[in-house]
DNA sequence: AAACTCGGCAACCGCCCCTGG
DNA sequence: TCCAGGGGCGGTTGCCGAGTT
């Protein structure tokens, strides 16, 4: 079967999105929901491909990303779940609210494969360091290996369901690898919630909403386009699309 | 201060799966 | 059942900033 390219590649943008082209898709999507990535482009006015477009939205543009800062515990269950299902990036970060695929797997490579690797070598007494923003677990020769979390999961034959402290495998729907309809139950301090105009709940944590309103200025959430978003904060777009709004008459710019 | 190295991460690539016609 | 298109996913690349020499 030949495959179409996912877009054109005349005139398709590449590289690093600037705040102009993350101000058009979120407004767009947040307008409009995701109906169709390679047509949203267009309709957006951006010279991307609609991967390109969805690759951005979920990755970094969407509400509920959490960013950096990753607990131990996050840790944890991203070293078991791996250990139990390999490079399944999605369904560990499923597991993981408000963490993508790709941050997920980028954090492995950094950080988590390389620390498995030093436990490896050093069987016995490890010591292991976490990064600037994990405390430091250094577990004395003494101590009980259980608090070498990582150290542990290397060579334990563990099970999914044996992580600790979250079950998420007793909530089904967490499981969808949608952000999470967690969102509310995952709601911390740091959380900012916007309620526009149509009485939507936009959640928010806060490294997002400083992340838009470092781009946009401090208006960002209250934007026109907001008052009748349809984002649903569950992570699924539903569209609550128009007939006039499938095809938009606008010529390209919202 | 400049050059160089390295690590982190955003983004791209290409394959696979699913769905609708 | 077949095919085309769209989305999902994992692997990989390359840019950029921080640290080092």
């Amino acid at each position: 079967m030949v495959r179409t390219p996912c877009c054109d590649e005349r005139g398709v943008k590449k590289g690093t999105w600037t705040p102009e082209e993350d101000r058009k898709l979120i407004a767009y999507v947040t307008r409009y929901g995701c109906w169709n990535w390679r047509q949203l482009s267009k309709f957006a006015g951006l010279s991307r491909c609609g991967k390109s477009c969805r690759l951005r939205w979920l990755n970094y543009l969407r509400p509920n990303i959490k960013r950096g800062n990753y607990t131990n515990e996050e840790e944890e269950i991203i070293i078991r779940l791996h250990e139990k299902l390999g490079n399944k990036w999605s369904a560990i970060a499923a597991q993981l609210q408000g963490r993508t695929d790709n941050e997920v797997k980028n954090h492995w490579h950094t950080n988590l494969k390389k620390r498995l690797m030093m436990n490896k070598h050093k069987a016995s007494s490890v010591s292991i360091t976490h990064d600037d923003h994990h405390e430091e677990v250094v577990p004395k020769s003494s101590d009980q290996p259980k608090t070498t979390a990582t150290a542990d999961f290397a060579n334990a034959e563990t099970t999914v369901d044996q992580i600790p402290q979250i079950d998420y495998f007793d909530y089904p729907e967490l499981w969808s690898p949608q952000p999470s309809s967690s969102v509310v139950s995952s709601m911390t301090t740091d959380t900012a919630v916007a309620i526009t105009a149509a009485d939507g709940l936009v959640v928010v944590d806060n490294a997002t909403s400083a992340a838009m309103e470092t781009i946009y200025g401090d208006n960002f959430w209250t934007e026109p386009f907001l008052a009748d978003n349809s984002y649903n904060p569950t992570g699924f777009y539903t569209p609550l699309i128009e007939p006039e709004f499938l095809y938009p008459s606008f010529d390209g710019a919202i």
